[in-house]
DNA sequence: AATAGAGGCAACCGCGAGTTC
DNA sequence: CGAACTCGCGGTTGCCTCTAT
């Protein structure tokens, strides 16, 4: 076939199709075979005749060769993927089915950007599929200020692969991981994958990644990183409290079919007025990345999905680790109480990096909420600080009484606090599940003493305070009128009083779900986005991300 | 009904990693 | 050990389709 025949048949051809013709190298990438002008652009049908063929009678493999026997102008690589993606038998074609997107999402969560790996899940799918699929739900959730995964997806990666971590790799210090830069996400097998696919095509072996570490990732996360700082540590301390959401798998829709969309709707919500709340000096080039909790210097941010929104940031040249946080994170975090001895717990060391990954920073960007980040670090320490704190007390110690040392509770078991608003701004979300956690963390029961890590033992001492998703939704919050920031959104918080209210408020704020109109959205949605801050949130931040800082070297 | 814009999809490119020779 | 080859991935481009105006 000819270039003039395919123009014909496809009607259409990439400008460059027949102007720049490609001489197969072996890479697609320009040279020559034989001199041969290689086709690019779409593939006609009798292009795919003649490539099926081929590979009927040769087999998949040596696609070089399909040029050189077949007739064939195209490159090797075309030539795969166009076997690869549209060609090759059981391909499944249409749309993504629920249970497929459910799987990928896991299974991203699970693996990251491992497009090939999440194909070997879901037969008749493609990588490049996935990978469509993928950053168009990328662009959709990014839209309409939605976590990129569900709750349970999040938490259940977090849980399990703390789980993983603590059995596999509990002995790892942190330092090694970041050295090792093993970024790779443990194994781990979600429940609704299991029961998806009750046999795994494949099961990759990744390096043992603490869920400390997973954490680290996802703070250098940007594509998944929606209110991330102050949700990494609302995460990881959920991960470590699995009683916190008893039966929260990926299967938890199953169970609770509008959870998730609760779940998004109040996350988009929340995502909406958190935008609002530090939209203070809003910089349009910012704008996608700061509505999303995105760290402008994260290295994430230039390997993850938003190449487009990669921030210009001389964090970025830093080239930081990807365990690393960010200079404005560090920098500005160092000033908030977190004494470096902490460093001793794994958690401690999330939340404080050692100096020696801080990284000089004038200040925060700009173009950074900077409150974000101040606040959430500020969670984290005092979390961190509570924890050792309640560690040092006593083994005993009651949730009250755990309750009772810290600013926040959510969970405590008396709802009459609902009426307390919680602001993302204000500890926000990551002290709120700081407490949380030092009020649950149930999953270290399922751990063998000697790999949890210190503050576990304090969680584990509240496992009776089990947190359901519904409770989750009805998180109360307090505000810490310590935290400056937290006055900022004193008004918006002021509105989240009363929280019996805010059933009614929340189902108006639903109903008004992904409504533009942010006034609405701070009128009713108050209590929404404080929960959504501590539950949405976390999706955002997640360990894909994680997964995505596996990319650094 | 026409048009512009947004979104989705297929395909390509460049690069890096892994494998083979 | 290094080159060649293959594969996978992130990012991008261009076209088609859909939707709002």
């Amino acid at each position: 076939m000819s270039h003039t025949k395919n123009q014909r048949e496809d009607g259409m051809l990439s400008k460059d199709q027949t102007e720049s013709p490609l001489i197969d190298d072996g890479n697609c990438g320009g040279g020559a075979a034989g001199g041969v002008v290689l086709k690019k652009g779409p593939w006609t049908s009798a292009e795919d005749a003649i490539l099926i063929d081929y590979v009927k009678k040769h087999g998949e493999g040596n696609w070089n060769a399909v040029q050189k026997h077949s007739g064939l102008f195209r490159c090797g690589k075309s030539c795969r993927l166009r076997w690869a993606n549209h060609l090759r038998p059981n391909l499944k074609k249409g749309a993504f089915t629920q249970e497929e997107e459910q799987l990928i999402i896991e299974l991203h969560a699970k693996m990251g950007n491992k497009w090939a790996r999440m194909a070997a899940y879901l037969p008749g799918r493609t990588d490049n599929e996935i990978k469509n699929y993928w950053n168009t739900r990328i662009k959709r959730r990014q839209r309409a200020g939605l976590p990129l995964y569900p709750p349970e997806v999040s938490l259940q990666a977090l849980q399990e692969s703390h789980s993983t971590s603590a059995v596999n790799g509990g002995g790892k210090a942190p330092h090694d991981i970041l050295q090792n830069n093993s970024y790779e996400i443990p194994d781990v097998i979600f429940d609704s994958l299991k029961a998806n696919q009750n046999v795994l095509p494949y099961v990759p072996e990744l390096p043992v990644m603490s869920a400390s570490s997973m954490l680290m990732k996802g703070l250098g996360s940007s594509q998944y990183c929606s209110f991330m700082r102050p949700t990494i540590h609302c995460q990881k301390h959920l991960q470590e409290s699995p009683a916190f959401f008893p039966g929260y798998t990926g299967a938890v829709k199953d169970e609770c079919p509008l959870f998730e969309q609760f779940q998004d709707d109040m996350s988009d919500k929340a995502a909406r007025s958190f935008r609002w709340s530090f939209s203070i000096e809003p910089d349009p080039a910012m704008e996608t990345s700061q509505s999303f909790g995105v760290f402008p210097g994260s290295h994430a941010l230039s390997k993850g999905n938003f190449s487009a929104s990669e921030p210009a940031l001389e964090a970025v040249k830093l080239e930081l680790p990807s365990l690393q946080y960010p200079e404005t994170e560090l920098g500005n975090w160092g000033t908030l109480s977190c004494p470096p001895t902490l460093l001793e717990s794994v958690d401690v060391f999330i939340q404080s990096p050692p100096p020696t990954s801080r990284v000089e920073s004038d200040s925060l960007s700009p173009r950074n909420s900077g409150l974000l980040d101040a606040l959430l670090h500020e969670a984290k320490t005092l979390s961190s600080a509570k924890n050792h704190a309640s560690d040092k007390s006593s083994n005993s110690s009651t949730p009250v009484d755990i309750a009772e040392s810290s600013n926040f509770n959510i969970c405590e078991t008396e709802w009459e606090n609902r009426g307390e608003p919680l602001s993302p701004m204000g500890h926000s979300a990551t002290s709120l599940f700081s407490e949380c956690i030092s009020a649950s963390g149930s999953s270290l029961d399922e751990r063998p003493p000697a790999e949890t890590f210190t503050e576990s033992h304090v969680k584990s001492e509240a496992a009776d305070h089990v947190l359901t998703p519904e409770i989750q939704k009805e998180a109360p919050i307090r505000l810490d009128g310590r935290c400056p920031d937290t006055l900022l959104a004193s008004n918006w918080l002021e509105q989240g009083s009363g929280y019996d209210k805010d059933q009614t408020i929340m189902t108006d704020a639903i109903a008004t779900l992904l409504g533009d109109d942010l006034s609405s959205d701070m009128a009713a949605g108050t209590s929404i986005s404080s929960q959504a801050w501590g539950l949405d949130s976390c999706a955002w931040n997640n360990i894909p991300a994680v997964c995505q800082m596996s990319e650094l070297p």
